[in-house]
DNA sequence: CTATCATTTAGACAACCGTCGAACCACCAG
DNA sequence: CTGGTGGTTCGACGGTTGTCTAAATGATAG
Protein backbone atom coordinates (compact mmCIF):
# COMPACT_ATOMS: atom_id res chain seq x y z
CA UNK A 1 0.00 0.00 0.00
CA UNK A 2 1.11 3.48 -1.05
CA UNK A 3 -1.62 6.10 -1.36
CA UNK A 4 -4.59 3.98 -1.02
CA UNK A 5 -8.25 4.47 -0.01
CA UNK A 6 -10.29 1.15 -1.23
CA UNK A 7 -13.51 2.87 -1.75
CA UNK A 8 -16.06 0.08 0.13
CA UNK A 9 -19.26 1.37 -2.29
CA UNK A 10 -17.28 2.76 -5.59
CA UNK A 11 -20.25 4.47 -7.16
CA UNK A 12 -23.04 3.06 -6.54
CA UNK A 13 -26.23 4.87 -7.17
CA UNK A 14 -27.31 4.15 -3.05
CA UNK A 15 -24.37 5.94 -2.45
CA UNK A 16 -25.31 9.31 -4.35
CA UNK A 17 -28.85 9.14 -2.65
CA UNK A 18 -27.59 8.97 1.29
CA UNK A 19 -24.69 11.31 0.49
CA UNK A 20 -26.84 14.19 -0.59
CA UNK A 21 -30.14 13.95 1.12
CA UNK A 22 -31.12 10.72 3.33
CA UNK A 23 -33.28 11.68 5.97
CA UNK A 24 -33.25 8.70 7.92
CA UNK A 25 -36.63 9.61 9.24
CA UNK A 26 -37.63 11.12 5.74
CA UNK A 27 -38.68 7.62 4.18
CA UNK A 28 -37.87 4.33 4.84
CA UNK A 29 -34.05 3.06 3.94
CA UNK A 30 -34.16 0.06 1.54
CA UNK A 31 -32.52 -3.19 2.46
CA UNK A 32 -29.25 -2.12 0.59
CA UNK A 33 -29.00 1.35 1.57
CA UNK A 34 -29.52 0.29 5.37
CA UNK A 35 -26.42 -2.91 4.43
CA UNK A 36 -24.07 -0.10 3.45
CA UNK A 37 -24.42 2.12 5.97
CA UNK A 38 -24.55 -0.64 8.47
CA UNK A 39 -20.98 -1.02 7.33
CA UNK A 40 -19.71 2.74 7.34
CA UNK A 41 -21.86 2.95 10.86
CA UNK A 42 -19.74 -0.68 12.07
CA UNK A 43 -16.36 0.85 11.25
CA UNK A 44 -17.12 4.39 13.27
CA UNK A 45 -19.12 2.19 16.62
CA UNK A 46 -15.97 1.71 18.88
CA UNK A 47 -14.45 3.91 21.30
CA UNK A 48 -11.03 3.46 19.57
CA UNK A 49 -11.51 4.28 16.04
CA UNK A 50 -14.01 7.28 17.52
CA UNK A 51 -10.87 8.64 19.04
CA UNK A 52 -8.53 7.33 15.99
CA UNK A 53 -10.69 9.07 13.56
CA UNK A 54 -11.12 12.70 15.40
CA UNK A 55 -7.55 12.50 16.34
CA UNK A 56 -6.67 12.34 12.95
CA UNK A 57 -9.19 15.00 11.94
CA UNK A 58 -8.40 17.77 13.97
CA UNK A 59 -4.21 17.04 13.63
CA UNK A 60 -2.68 19.74 12.59
CA UNK A 61 -2.23 19.80 8.72
CA UNK A 62 -5.09 17.16 8.34
CA UNK A 63 -2.28 14.57 8.85
CA UNK A 64 -1.76 12.60 11.61
CA UNK A 65 1.15 9.95 12.17
CA UNK A 66 0.59 6.69 13.44
CA UNK A 67 3.27 7.56 16.27
CA UNK A 68 1.27 10.69 17.21
CA UNK A 69 -1.96 7.88 17.78
CA UNK A 70 -0.27 4.92 19.19
CA UNK A 71 0.76 6.82 22.79
CA UNK A 72 -2.88 8.20 23.18
CA UNK A 73 -3.84 4.35 24.11
CA UNK A 74 -3.54 1.56 26.65
CA UNK A 75 -3.36 -0.73 23.63
CA UNK A 76 -0.30 -2.47 21.61
CA UNK A 77 0.94 -1.22 18.42
CA UNK A 78 -0.76 -4.17 16.30
CA UNK A 79 -3.90 -3.48 17.58
CA UNK A 80 -3.68 0.29 16.55
CA UNK A 81 -2.81 -0.97 13.26
CA UNK A 82 -6.05 -2.93 13.27
CA UNK A 83 -8.35 0.02 14.02
CA UNK A 84 -6.84 2.02 11.66
CA UNK A 85 -7.30 -0.98 8.84
CA UNK A 86 -10.86 -1.03 9.98
CA UNK A 87 -11.23 2.17 8.94
CA UNK A 88 -9.17 2.75 5.95
CA UNK A 89 -11.45 -0.30 4.47
CA UNK A 90 -14.31 1.45 5.09
CA UNK A 91 -13.00 4.47 3.03
CA UNK A 92 -12.90 6.64 5.90
CA UNK A 93 -9.37 7.47 6.14
CA UNK A 94 -6.31 7.18 3.90
CA UNK A 95 -2.43 6.25 4.20
CA UNK A 96 0.90 6.79 2.50
CA UNK A 97 4.08 6.07 3.55
CA UNK A 98 6.79 8.68 3.62
CA UNK A 99 10.09 7.34 4.51
CA UNK A 100 10.23 5.78 7.42
CA UNK A 101 6.38 7.26 8.95
CA UNK A 102 3.17 6.13 8.46
CA UNK A 103 0.54 9.18 7.69
CA UNK A 104 -3.25 9.11 7.73
CA UNK A 105 -6.10 11.69 6.87
CA UNK A 106 -9.50 11.89 6.52
CA UNK A 107 -11.78 11.34 3.73
CA UNK A 108 -14.60 13.99 3.99
CA UNK A 109 -16.87 12.52 1.61
CA UNK A 110 -17.63 9.13 3.37
CA UNK A 111 -17.83 10.72 6.89
CA UNK A 112 -20.24 13.61 5.18
CA UNK A 113 -22.98 10.41 4.22
CA UNK A 114 -23.18 9.54 8.03
CA UNK A 115 -23.72 13.30 8.77
CA UNK A 116 -26.51 13.16 6.21
CA UNK A 117 -28.03 10.23 7.71
CA UNK A 118 -29.04 11.38 11.35
CA UNK A 119 -28.88 15.89 10.97
CA UNK A 120 -32.16 16.31 8.79
CA UNK A 121 -34.28 14.87 11.56
CA UNK A 122 -32.48 17.40 14.04
CA UNK A 123 -32.40 20.63 12.07
CA UNK A 124 -35.63 20.01 9.99
CA UNK A 125 -35.95 24.24 9.88
CA UNK A 126 -32.03 24.38 8.32
CA UNK A 127 -32.81 22.19 5.84
CA UNK A 128 -36.41 22.90 4.43
CA UNK B 1 -42.77 -0.97 30.26
CA UNK B 2 -45.90 1.41 30.06
CA UNK B 3 -44.15 4.46 28.62
CA UNK B 4 -40.48 4.06 29.10
CA UNK B 5 -37.92 6.01 27.33
CA UNK B 6 -34.24 4.48 29.38
CA UNK B 7 -31.64 7.29 28.95
CA UNK B 8 -28.59 5.84 28.73
CA UNK B 9 -26.75 9.20 29.57
CA UNK B 10 -29.03 11.17 31.83
CA UNK B 11 -27.58 14.29 31.99
CA UNK B 12 -23.87 13.88 31.80
CA UNK B 13 -21.81 17.00 30.75
CA UNK B 14 -20.39 15.21 27.79
CA UNK B 15 -23.93 14.62 26.36
CA UNK B 16 -24.39 18.02 26.70
CA UNK B 17 -21.21 18.94 24.67
CA UNK B 18 -21.67 16.45 21.93
CA UNK B 19 -25.63 17.32 21.70
CA UNK B 20 -24.65 20.69 20.41
CA UNK B 21 -21.36 20.51 18.83
CA UNK B 22 -19.17 17.96 19.12
CA UNK B 23 -17.13 17.93 15.82
CA UNK B 24 -15.18 14.71 15.16
CA UNK B 25 -12.15 16.92 13.39
CA UNK B 26 -12.31 20.03 15.68
CA UNK B 27 -10.77 18.42 18.64
CA UNK B 28 -10.07 15.39 20.14
CA UNK B 29 -12.90 13.11 21.42
CA UNK B 30 -12.17 12.07 24.93
CA UNK B 31 -11.94 8.86 26.22
CA UNK B 32 -15.33 8.98 27.74
CA UNK B 33 -16.73 10.85 24.88
CA UNK B 34 -15.62 8.10 22.60
CA UNK B 35 -17.09 5.78 24.64
CA UNK B 36 -20.82 6.86 24.88
CA UNK B 37 -20.95 8.10 21.99
CA UNK B 38 -19.90 4.79 20.52
CA UNK B 39 -22.28 2.80 22.59
CA UNK B 40 -25.07 5.32 20.44
CA UNK B 41 -23.24 4.31 17.07
CA UNK B 42 -22.98 0.73 18.10
CA UNK B 43 -27.12 0.15 18.77
CA UNK B 44 -27.49 2.20 14.84
CA UNK B 45 -24.47 -0.15 13.23
CA UNK B 46 -26.95 -2.42 12.20
CA UNK B 47 -28.71 -3.00 9.28
CA UNK B 48 -32.22 -4.28 10.75
CA UNK B 49 -31.81 -1.54 13.02
CA UNK B 50 -31.16 1.08 10.62
CA UNK B 51 -34.17 0.11 8.81
CA UNK B 52 -36.58 -0.40 12.07
CA UNK B 53 -35.27 3.23 12.68
CA UNK B 54 -35.83 5.17 9.41
CA UNK B 55 -39.18 3.16 8.99
CA UNK B 56 -40.07 4.29 12.96
CA UNK B 57 -38.77 7.60 11.84
CA UNK B 58 -40.81 8.16 8.33
CA UNK B 59 -44.16 6.16 9.52
CA UNK B 60 -47.64 8.25 9.13
CA UNK B 61 -48.08 10.23 12.80
CA UNK B 62 -44.36 9.55 13.84
CA UNK B 63 -45.19 6.28 15.26
CA UNK B 64 -45.28 2.49 14.15
CA UNK B 65 -46.78 -0.58 15.93
CA UNK B 66 -44.65 -3.44 15.97
CA UNK B 67 -46.96 -5.79 13.54
CA UNK B 68 -46.14 -2.53 10.73
CA UNK B 69 -42.50 -3.36 11.22
CA UNK B 70 -42.58 -7.09 11.40
CA UNK B 71 -43.87 -8.08 8.12
CA UNK B 72 -40.84 -6.16 6.11
CA UNK B 73 -38.12 -8.50 7.41
CA UNK B 74 -37.36 -12.46 7.26
CA UNK B 75 -36.98 -12.54 11.07
CA UNK B 76 -38.65 -14.17 13.99
CA UNK B 77 -40.36 -11.46 16.38
CA UNK B 78 -38.27 -11.81 19.23
CA UNK B 79 -35.52 -11.37 17.05
CA UNK B 80 -37.15 -8.19 15.92
CA UNK B 81 -38.34 -7.68 19.45
CA UNK B 82 -34.49 -7.50 20.41
CA UNK B 83 -33.41 -5.30 18.07
CA UNK B 84 -35.94 -2.88 19.17
CA UNK B 85 -34.64 -3.22 22.80
CA UNK B 86 -31.32 -2.51 21.43
CA UNK B 87 -32.79 0.90 20.05
CA UNK B 88 -34.53 1.62 23.34
CA UNK B 89 -32.31 0.72 25.99
CA UNK B 90 -29.75 3.19 23.60
CA UNK B 91 -33.07 5.96 23.81
CA UNK B 92 -33.15 6.72 20.42
CA UNK B 93 -36.36 5.36 20.84
CA UNK B 94 -39.87 5.43 22.90
CA UNK B 95 -42.43 3.32 23.49
CA UNK B 96 -45.85 2.35 24.54
CA UNK B 97 -48.72 -0.26 24.57
CA UNK B 98 -52.01 0.50 23.79
CA UNK B 99 -54.25 -2.06 23.87
CA UNK B 100 -53.20 -5.02 22.11
CA UNK B 101 -50.29 -3.43 20.72
CA UNK B 102 -47.09 -1.60 21.02
CA UNK B 103 -46.27 1.79 19.39
CA UNK B 104 -42.68 3.00 19.14
CA UNK B 105 -41.25 6.27 17.89
CA UNK B 106 -37.86 8.48 17.30
CA UNK B 107 -36.29 10.33 20.42
CA UNK B 108 -35.09 13.13 18.14
CA UNK B 109 -32.17 14.50 20.54
CA UNK B 110 -30.42 11.53 20.55
CA UNK B 111 -30.25 11.06 16.80
CA UNK B 112 -29.31 14.51 16.56
CA UNK B 113 -26.38 13.87 18.51
CA UNK B 114 -24.85 11.64 15.88
CA UNK B 115 -25.70 14.31 13.12
CA UNK B 116 -24.17 16.59 15.29
CA UNK B 117 -20.81 14.37 15.28
CA UNK B 118 -20.04 14.61 11.97
CA UNK B 119 -21.78 17.08 10.22
CA UNK B 120 -19.31 19.81 10.46
CA UNK B 121 -16.53 18.20 9.01
CA UNK B 122 -18.75 18.16 5.74
CA UNK B 123 -19.79 21.39 5.78
CA UNK B 124 -17.16 23.62 7.22
CA UNK B 125 -18.40 26.52 5.14
CA UNK B 126 -20.90 26.14 6.61
CA UNK B 127 -19.98 26.41 10.31
CA UNK B 128 -17.39 28.87 9.82
C1' DC C 1 -62.82 -18.21 32.97
C1' DT C 2 -60.89 -19.90 28.91
C1' DA C 3 -59.18 -19.24 24.32
C1' DT C 4 -56.55 -16.62 21.30
C1' DC C 5 -53.63 -13.19 19.45
C1' DA C 6 -49.51 -9.89 20.07
C1' DT C 7 -45.27 -9.15 22.18
C1' DT C 8 -41.53 -9.90 25.30
C1' DT C 9 -38.27 -12.82 28.01
C1' DA C 10 -35.07 -16.81 28.61
C1' DG C 11 -31.73 -19.92 27.08
C1' DA C 12 -28.68 -21.76 23.54
C1' DC C 13 -25.61 -21.67 19.70
C1' DA C 14 -22.72 -20.12 15.71
C1' DA C 15 -20.40 -16.18 13.92
C1' DC C 16 -18.05 -12.08 14.60
C1' DC C 17 -14.89 -8.69 17.04
C1' DG C 18 -11.16 -6.68 19.94
C1' DT C 19 -6.97 -7.80 21.84
C1' DC C 20 -2.46 -9.79 22.29
C1' DG C 21 2.37 -11.95 21.23
C1' DA C 22 5.24 -13.35 17.56
C1' DA C 23 6.78 -13.01 13.11
C1' DC C 24 7.41 -10.21 9.09
C1' DC C 25 8.23 -6.10 5.86
C1' DA C 26 9.97 -1.27 4.78
C1' DC C 27 13.16 2.16 5.53
C1' DC C 28 17.43 4.40 7.38
C1' DA C 29 22.32 4.51 9.42
C1' DG C 30 26.67 2.61 9.60
C1' DC D 1 25.47 -6.12 3.99
C1' DT D 2 24.11 -5.80 8.85
C1' DG D 3 21.63 -3.95 12.56
C1' DG D 4 17.78 -1.10 14.46
C1' DT D 5 13.40 1.27 14.43
C1' DG D 6 8.50 2.00 12.83
C1' DG D 7 4.28 -0.53 11.19
C1' DT D 8 1.77 -4.24 9.53
C1' DT D 9 0.24 -9.13 9.13
C1' DC D 10 -0.69 -13.71 11.23
C1' DG D 11 -2.73 -16.93 14.41
C1' DA D 12 -5.02 -17.57 18.58
C1' DC D 13 -8.01 -16.63 22.59
C1' DG D 14 -12.06 -14.73 25.28
C1' DG D 15 -16.09 -11.84 25.04
C1' DT D 16 -19.87 -9.97 22.45
C1' DT D 17 -23.70 -10.16 19.05
C1' DG D 18 -27.53 -11.81 15.97
C1' DT D 19 -30.52 -15.38 15.48
C1' DC D 20 -33.45 -19.11 16.72
C1' DT D 21 -36.94 -22.13 19.55
C1' DA D 22 -39.57 -22.52 23.62
C1' DA D 23 -41.94 -20.47 27.18
C1' DA D 24 -44.00 -16.52 29.72
C1' DT D 25 -46.73 -12.18 29.99
C1' DG D 26 -50.47 -8.99 28.64
C1' DA D 27 -54.80 -7.87 26.42
C1' DT D 28 -59.08 -8.83 24.13
C1' DA D 29 -63.19 -11.80 22.76
C1' DG D 30 -66.54 -15.24 23.66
Amino acid sequence: MTATTLPLFPNSKDAQDTACCAPIARQPLSEGEAAELAVLLKAVADPVRLRLLSMIGSHAGGEACVCDLTDAFDLTAPTISHHLKVLRTAGLIGSQRRGTWVYYWIIPGQVARLGALFTPLAIPAVTG
